[in-house]
DNA sequence: CGCCCTAATGCAACAGGATTGCGAAAATTC
DNA sequence: GAATTTTCGCAATCCTGTTGCATTAGGGCG
């Protein structure tokens, strides 16, 4: 059953669109689906859930997440775990990423933290030039936290 | 020429006493290595150094450095390359890690900012249970920044 | 509408950091 | 100094991510 679903995927594709780049199955789906998430994916998450219909590949993805990355339709983040998440951007990729996030120690998810905003001064040595700042507060979420039952 | 460096090496060598478990060789070194080092090393700089009077394995670096970490002589960093960092705790295990760090967007180099604390005290969604805070300044070494030769 | 050019995809092979299994070596204990 | 148990070294393996190259498919243009 193509029970497509409409808003998201077509505010993928007018995202895509709007780069002026070249608009493939690809892009938009891997788009849709990060739009869809309401917390930064894995590449692996990722390649599972745009896989639903028919397959990309994995090189493919990993392709398309860094072409969105660049283009500011999406952001990268580094794990603790040594693998990329991915989240995307918003509606307004004009806007940079300068909020904070919040990273379980036990899954490993990632949320943002969007009222949070780092401090901008802060001192560093001579000659050193700061570009961006990043705030992780680490700990466990509301599903990781002892007692509860694993859903 | 045995030309030993005799404070760093006892202070290592004290430390890993201090934990009650085997003192080896290769903790040894390991930890004088990384106390001899002004800033977080990978575990491929860390290797190097270390097996300039004998060699150390490859893998029980990795094994040592785990140790270290989970002894809280040593922190782990988790850099944007996918590569970790290590850097010595300092003479208190006790203390957590709750300073901030410079990270180069260049050569990688981390350095840790000791005077400035995060704050403590942000927002969560419900639910969630806050550990540890990481403030990671981005931006270019000294070193690093245009116009200056590479050394 | 259909052709063409180029960007993008898929596949396979590769790269490099990190991990695991297991026998050998060495640090404490007695 | 022998026993015991941790730790080490070596090889093989895993896993995330990348690269090369032939094939496919956007989408501009006639």
């Amino acid at each position: 059953m193509p029970a497509v679903e409409p808003t998201i995927h077509d505010r993928a594709e007018s995202l895509v669109q709007r780069t002026g780049a070249r608009v493939t199955r690809q892009r938009v789906e891997v788009l849709a689906v990060l739009l869809a998430a309401p917390r930064a994916l894995t590449h692996h998450e990722i390649e599972k859930r745009a896989s639903r219909s028919r397959g990309i590949d994995r090189v493919t993805v990993y392709r398309v997440l860094e072409w969105l990355t660049s283009h500011n339709l999406a952001h990268k983040i580094a794990g603790d775990d040594r693998t990329w998440r991915f989240k995307a951007a918003g509606d307004k990729p004009e806007l940079g990423h300068d909020h904070a996030h919040f990273m379980c120690n036990d899954c490993g998810d990632v949320i943002c933290l969007d009222e949070v905003r780092a401090a901008r001064d802060i001192r560093l040595p001579t000659g050193y030039r700061p570009q961006e700042v990043e705030l992780t507060v680490k700990g466990l979420c509301a599903e990781c936290i002892p007692g509860r039952r694993h859903s």
